[in-house]
DNA sequence: ATACTTGCAAATTTTTTGCACTGGA
DNA sequence: TCCAGTGCAAAAAATTTGCAAGTAT
């Protein structure tokens, strides 16, 4: 929420986010943590986990509860909508422009003060429908 | 996806449906298992877990994973939107209709097969913003 | 009768936290 | 300097799973 935040830059920090911005998939913290460990071998988990949370608290990166098991974690702050592959679980950005009018419209009609939306698309990416097409082996 | 699948119906699995369906709150598998419990004090936590999610593979209920530690769930099966409460962490139904025709807008533009999508938005509830305005101690 | 289900408990998986030490502003 | 930040390891929290016994069809 609050965009402004002070944090002090540690090299941690800076490289988190720096991983983070660099990719457009949206990693989860053990896959932000192998990221960075390339660079910072002695860094931990726990490191991670805290710089990931406050970054996202300071408005510089982005939250993404759209799986139930694992939080992911997106560079791109400003608002835009995802996709999610149903048989690989990758998760890419959508090339659509958010629709802003809605949130008045449910404010309205919910008496909620809404603050945002998310809108997450599903299904199945190019590479899979190819292998399901061609091999057929719609299985794992 | 699969609508029409055939469960044997036992006596828990009814259960849980029937006390799901009566909700129009969005419970996750703990909540779901104690209000189960006061009808089948000996039914386990592990099968209720198990029936959720071969509920929701039998398409006669939905999962909800619009949170990143624990998965919801919802009694109705058609597509809808979700309203959330970020401070009490209520979820509710958005009385608005599903837009269907952006999925097809969404699969031209990105090559993917799109079986469906999620709305959601997040704010404040009504009862919420009367605490914050009245008492304004926005802490917990 | 016989698979499918259940209860129970242990195992997994993801995230959080306590604490003494370290390093950035 | 000095306090926010870190590494480490243990704790929590949510979910899954193995197995012997129970039950719906």
């Amino acid at each position: 929420m609050q965009t402004g935040e002070k944090l002090r830059m540690t090299r941690q920090r800076r490289v988190i986010l720096e991983e983070l911005k660099a990719v457009s998939s949206h990693p989860c913290a053990a896959e932000v943590y192998e990221k960075v460990r390339r660079r910072l071998p002695r860094i931990s988990l726990g490191t991670v986990y805290r710089n990931l949370e406050l970054l996202s608290d300071a408005g510089m990166i982005q939250r993404l509860d759209i799986e139930s098991g694992r939080r992911r974690y997106d560079g791109r702050t400003g608002s835009h909508y995802h996709l999610r592959c149903m048989r690989c679980g990758r998760v890419e950005d959508v090339p659509l422009e958010p629709v802003a009018d809605i949130e008045s419209a449910v404010g309205q009609l919910s008496g909620y003060e809404i603050s945002g939306h998310h809108l997450e698309f599903f299904g199945l990416c190019p590479d899979c429908r190819a292998k399901i097409a061609g091999g057929r082996s719609a299985g794992d």
